[in-house]
RNA sequence: GCCCCCGUAGCUCAGGGGAUAGAGCACCGCCCUCCGGAGGCGGGAGCGAAGGUUCGAAUCCUUCCGGGGGCGCCA
């Protein structure tokens, strides 16, 4: 019996006393209720807080409506007894059988196990990270990268149809900088002023000259057209490799120089003129944005003719929404948060509802300390702190899971020492570690020859009854994390279920111990063991993760 | 000045209105004949303040106090 499960069945219950005439609702019976795991021993297995929430439609006192449902529950396959408490909360125990199948479910539904179709039929377009290709991805990056990552994985995972996406700005005074500045390093001159100083520039010089030996006896607009672009490449490169290596990866790599080619801008802003959202002052054009609830008016072409930024985002926004995305969700740095009253007046002046269409997830800086200092700077590129250092430093798993496992809108302060410890104390080594551990019971069932076999009824013991309940959990904590927008709940459940299991395994001998003979109840328990496996390893996958078979 | 985020245990953080507010670090204890001790079990200590909504508030609303970030014809 699943939550859901339960869910269904209190609400047919409501049907049914309601067609009854015992209760008279005033509203329509709900569809689902809440159901929970009482974190109180003695509250059942599952409690729900149903009666209180419909006393007053039904015009009944909570715990009479409570004893109504009780009465009509306790009949019900599968339910062991049920209890009226407190101001009417209903206390559910569930019969060891109906909970055992859970196991025989979550084995049976394999890596599918925790999908679902909540959000079937939507069209998901996320974007993250988009970093200027002018310079290593850092740690702010890395937090996005594991943030959204994992969120395109949950919110696929709950049915939608995702595409991540990575915006580059790759065009605008910023990229002749850089390349100026890769030049400047080539030739050895000065560095300009306003341009990009770290030591990553000095690196991607060489790289230049490797790559195109005969790069500085060209003529010097083109030696500058190619340094900049040369090394744009390169750069670009190198942060698509180490994104991999993060295990983060996009559908679409999307350039802003090709709004241009494709005149979408140009035409963006006649159509934006046409409609009377764009005035002249100043001999700069502007987006009348205020009309739609921004602070200010945004310039979308300089006085000096150049096109601002926001002139591509627009363009970029329409190209989305053309490419099909009812929702544009952008992940964005604390930095940014003044980006939000532009973006939704954007798609509020192009006919959209900025409450439907666009949803943007802020997220808090994050800290790394390191022998209580913080490591901020980078010792090689004499930039901030790398994602390269990071992943070098660190590791991918921990890096990701550790990222992943706070809510992206809380800011965050880590501690290398404590994410790197191989210890039970840290939830990643925990949770693969409890991986590890049921993968080798699997193992070593086998090598006896004994193989995992349903028998629901004889999961009785408590300690499995918790693991069953949390094993439970998982579909539902993937549905509500993709709707809340909040993969780090994926992370607390796994330790949750780690630590069930643990307990379980304390508790409960799964292998036969000396010349014992095998029995249901060994099988049965392996059965359980591999249900915990499945929700493990499918629930570090949607994080990004890897499952070890051993460590 | 205006806008956004945050304030929960000594520290780092969870807790999408529900019963006695949780975890890790740190501190103090307990448990090893057998499936991986890289483990398990227990202890102390907390919702910044004041109002409000509610049967019920850490959670929702208002004000105040503290901390961080943002407010260019920058990107």
């Amino acid at each position: 019996m699943t939550p859901a499960q339960l869910s269904d069945l209190i609400v047919a219950s409501l049907a049914d006393l309601s067609a009854e005439g015992a209760i008279t609702l005033s509203v329509d019976v709900p569809a689902t209720v809440t159901v929970e795991r009482p974190r109180q021993k003695g509250h059942g297995d599952y409690a729900t807080n149903v009666a209180l929430q419909l006393a007053k439609q039904a015009g009944l006192a909570p715990r009479d409506l409570a004893g109504l449902l009780s009465e009509r529950l306790a009949t019900a396959d599968g339910i062991a007894g049920v209890e009226i408490a407190g101001p009417g909360f209903l206390n559910i125990s569930v019969e060891a059988a109906a909970q055992g199948v859970v196991a025989d479910d979550v084995v049976g539904a394999g890596a599918a196990y925790g999908r679902s179709a909540t959000l079937a039929g939507e069209r998901v377009n996320i974007e993250f990270i988009s970093a200027n290709p002018t310079g290593p991805l850092h740690l702010g990056h890395t937090r996005w990268a594991a943030v959204g990552d994992a969120l395109a994985r949950v919110l696929t995972a709950a049915g939608a149809h995702v595409e991540r996406e990575f915006y580059i700005n790759d065009r605008g005074t910023q990229m002749d900088k850089f390349g100026d500045s890769v030049l400047a390093r080539a030739l050895g001159t000065d560095v300009p002023e306003d341009g990009y100083h770290g030591e990553y520039v000095a690196d991607l010089a060489r790289a230049v000259l490797d790559a195109q030996p005969g790069i500085l006896e060209l003529p010097e607009a083109e030696r500058r057209v190619a340094f900049r672009e040369t090394a744009y490449r390169i750069q670009l490169a190198q942060q698509q490799e180490e994104l991999a290596e993060f295990h983060t990866t996009f559908d679409v790599w999307f350039s802003e120089r090709s709004l241009h080619d494709d005149e979408s801008v140009v035409d963006n802003l006649e159509k934006l003129r046409s409609e009377g959202h764009l005035y002249d002052e100043g001999g700069a054009v502007w987006m009348r944005t205020t009309d739609f609830g921004d602070d200010r008016d945004r310039v979308l072409i300089r006085s000096n003719g150049e096109l601002t930024y926001f002139a591509s985002d627009t363009a970029y926004y329409l190209d989305k929404r053309g490419r099909g995305f009812d929702r544009c969700v952008y992940l964005l740095g604390a930095d940014h948060h003044g980006y939000v009253g532009r973006l939704r007046a954007m798609a509020a002046c192009a006919g959209d509802d900025p409450d439907a269409h666009v949803e943007v997830l802020i997220g808090q800086l994050v800290t790394i300390m390191q022998g209580g200092q913080e490591l901020k700077l980078s010792k090689r590129a004499g930039t901030l702190l790398t994602l390269r250092e990071l992943i070098d430093l660190i590791g991918v798993d921990p890096l990701r899971y550790t990222l992943a496992r706070y809510p992206a809108d809380s800011p965050l302060t880590l501690d290398a020492a404590e994410m790197t410890r191989q210890a039970s104390d840290n939830p990643v080594f925990s949770v693969q570690y409890a991986h590890a551990r049921v993968s080798s019971l699997l193992r070593n069932g086998r090598e006896l020859g004994l193989l995992p076999a349903s028998h629901p009824e004889l999961l009785t013991h408590e300690a499995e009854g918790q693991l069953l309940r949390a094993l439970a959990e998982l579909p539902r904590v993937v549905a509500s994390a993709a709707a809340l927008r909040e993969p780090h709940r994926v992370a607390r459940y796994l330790e949750d279920t780690a630590t069930s299991y643990h307990r379980f395994y304390e508790q409960c001998r799964v292998l036969p111990m000396g010349d014992q003979e095998p029995s249901d109840l060994h099988r049965a328990r392996l059965r359980l063991v591999e249900a915990t496996r499945v929700a493990l390893a499918n629930g570090l996958g949607l994080l990004g993760v890897s499952a070890p078979d051993r460590m």
